[in-house]
DNA sequence: GCCGTTTTCGGCCCGACTGTTTTCAGTCG
């Protein structure tokens, strides 16, 4: 079995033990044990072979035992039994929200439910209301819970989310009595996905800004209104959270609810070593368990010197982490000991090169590609309209490529361009590793990109990785970069199997440019995989794979994405200067 | 189930809000 299916059967083993009631603690393990082999970079046959999967923090000696079973047989009667024993409707009900193992443990038992519909079926006759801890309105809210959970849990992309965000952390910051505003949480971190929105506020007047939150017009239903929090859902399900905090405890709470949980879990245990009590309101002495109002109100802040985020990080002996890092892998062990490198930033794109017009199916020219980069301020801009074989995409056949080629000749010698142009071509990877134009077409160009686009199902990892790399591999003058790797469209389509490591091996090897495609539905490849490939020397280049003037502003997504994987500008080549670049395609130093 | 220069056993992050409760359990993040 492979990792990823592995990474499955442990967090649905986590799944199954909630539902039965198990030790939380146990719970977790197996979650993290999921979330640890995730994050592991090498092939896990590799790791098994060599006897080191024990040492990976967060993974012992029974979960080493699993995952080696569930790899090399690809069966593990623990899973099989333990999924025997829980019917399979009590796990669909998890996805209610507010519905959670307790309280499916207890409609289970006390009336044999068993499925999503026999719930509602329960509701609507009113025998849930009757149940010891459950009331009718807790069955009313289940009711509307179940008929919306498919939107509820529905994640949304980071750029989608983005455009709502932005006019209401605007909104807040100018209503008076508002200090400081924020949005935290995974959209802060720059996830590319995201689940829900938290907005954090400095105020001393919570009550007004809630007000202001809650009654704004794009608000569907108010879930939650207290005094420091409330909840709020929009249309298509997207739920948003304000918390408002007085200015001073703004550094705790903002860091506290950026995340991520796992990482908020590492800082609260690192604070704990230090005598103190970690949480939203402030640095507490650990051995003060004198009761508390909410707010935290009457304790004593054991750190009083914390006026920013920075100052949180300083006071537990650590350089400032960025939000995009706080994932909870390797980086409060490596802010310990070092400062974080500078982060990457959209002003230092010098151009981007995964570009279309609409000589294949883009929607704007050349010349309007070209002036809009400008406008950018940007030095130079390539052109990688698609090859023959993406036909849907009316791609270009030889003879129009090497005219596209021509104009862009001469307008980069006639002086009329706006900017520098690259001749370049995204070039299709054919089902047997080739590449859709011959190798005399290929070395007149600039550039290429070189991607899949099509057989992308029914191949193996192996098949796959294979045809990749022979790709990587084909003797050209041109330098090549690696589109999209794994072909994932986010919430649409799953990323096909590919050997990242094996990949990541090629492009060291082979000179080969490894894009981060910018397109928010793409941003492939995964930020997960970045800190490897550019320790082992990989280059990227940021590509917003822009089909229209406007799609340029991806980028912005795309450099997020890059600091997610502590990507810098040394090891983006569209952070290069004209020059720089010219002297890389023409073979020098990579 | 994991983990360890105070520990190989006994911990395991912390708090808000809701609904059902007269003091708390469950869920969520």
């Amino acid at each position: 079995m492979d990792k990823a299916s592995i990474v499955s059967v442990l967090e649905e083993i986590g799944v199954l033990l909630e539902l039965k009631g198990e030790n939380p603690f146990k719970v977790r393990a197996y979650q993290n044990g999921a979330r640890a082999l995730e994050s592991m970079d090498d092939a896990l046959s590799d790791v098994i072979e060599e006897d080191r999967l024990g040492s990976v923090k967060g993974i012992g000696k029974a979960l080493v035992d699993k995952i080696t079973t569930l790899h090399q047989t690809d069966n593990l009667a623990y899973y099989d039994d333990l999924k025997a024993s829980v019917a399979p409707g009590l796990v669909e009900m998890l996805e209610i929200p507010n519905f959670g193992p307790k309280k499916i443990k207890k409609v289970h038992e006390a009336l044999g439910i068993d499925s999503v519909d026999a719930l509602r079926s329960a509701a609507e006759a009113g025998k849930i209301a009757e149940l010891a801890g459950f009331g009718k309105k807790s069955e009313e809210k289940l009711l509307s819970d179940i008929a919306n959970r498919e939107a509820y849990a529905q994640r949304h992309l980071w750029w989608n989310v983005r455009s709502i965000a932005l006019p209401i952390v605007d909104g807040l910051r100018k209503l008076p009595d508002v200090d400081r505003a924020e949005i935290a949480g995974s959209y802060r971190r720059g996830k590319e996905t995201v689940g829900d929105l938290d907005f954090i506020v400095a105020s001393s007047k919570p009550g007004l800004v809630m007000e202001w939150f809650t009654s704004r017009a794009e608000v569907l239903e108010v879930s939650a209104k207290g005094e420091t929090k409330s909840s709020v859902r929009f249309e298509g399900g997207l739920q948003a959270d304000l918390r408002v905090v007085p200015l001073d405890r703004f550094p705790f709470a903002l860091h506290h609810f950026t995340g991520s949980k796992e990482h908020n879990v590492m800082m609260r245990q690192r604070a704990l070593e230090r005598g103190w009590s970690m949480s939203e309101w402030g640095l507490f002495d650990a051995n003060d368990d004198a009761a508390h109002t909410a707010g935290g109100e009457g304790r004593i802040l054991a750190v009083d010197t914390v006026k920013t985020e920075g100052d949180l990080f300083k006071a537990l002996d650590l350089h400032v982490i960025p939000p995009e890092l706080r994932e909870g892998r390797d980086e409060i062990s490596f802010a310990e000991n070092a400062p974080i490198p500078e982060r990457l930033q959209v002003t230092d794109l010098r151009g981007v090169f995964h570009n279309h017009t609409n000589a294949s199916d883009g929607s704007a020219t050349l010349l309007e590609m070209a002036e809009a980069a400008a406008a950018k301020g940007w030095e130079y801009l390539g052109i990688a309209d698609h090859s023959k074989a993406s036909f849907q995409a009316n791609g270009l056949d030889e003879k129009r490529l090497l005219k596209q080629v021509e104009t862009i000749r001469s307008l980069n010698e006639s002086g009329t361009a706006p900017l520098h142009l690259f001749a370049g071509s995204e070039v299709d990877i054919l089902r047997d590793g080739s590449l859709d134009f011959s190798k005399e077409i290929l070395d007149q160009l600039d550039y290429l990109v070189i991607s899949v686009h099509a057989s992308m199902t029914g191949m193996s990892e192996n098949e796959m990785t294979d045809r990749i790399i022979r790709a990587m591999a084909t003797p050209t003058k041109t330098r090549k970069m690696l589109g999209h790797l794994t072909g994932r469209i986010l919430l649409r389509r799953e990323p096909y199997a590919v050997n990242v490591s094996a990949i990541i091996e090629a492009a060291v090897e082979y000179g080969v440019v490894i894009e981060i495609n910018a397109n928010p539905s793409r941003l492939d490849m995964d930020w997960r995989h970045w800190k490897t490939a550019t320790e082992a020397g990989v280059l990227t280049s940021i590509n917003p794979d822009a089909h229209a003037p406007e799609h340029f502003d991806f980028t912005e997504a795309g450099v997020i994405i890059a600091r997610k994987g502590w990507v810098e500008a040394k090891h983006v080549l569209n952070s290069r200067s004209l020059e720089g670049v010219k002297s890389f395609f023409q073979g020098g130093d990579s």
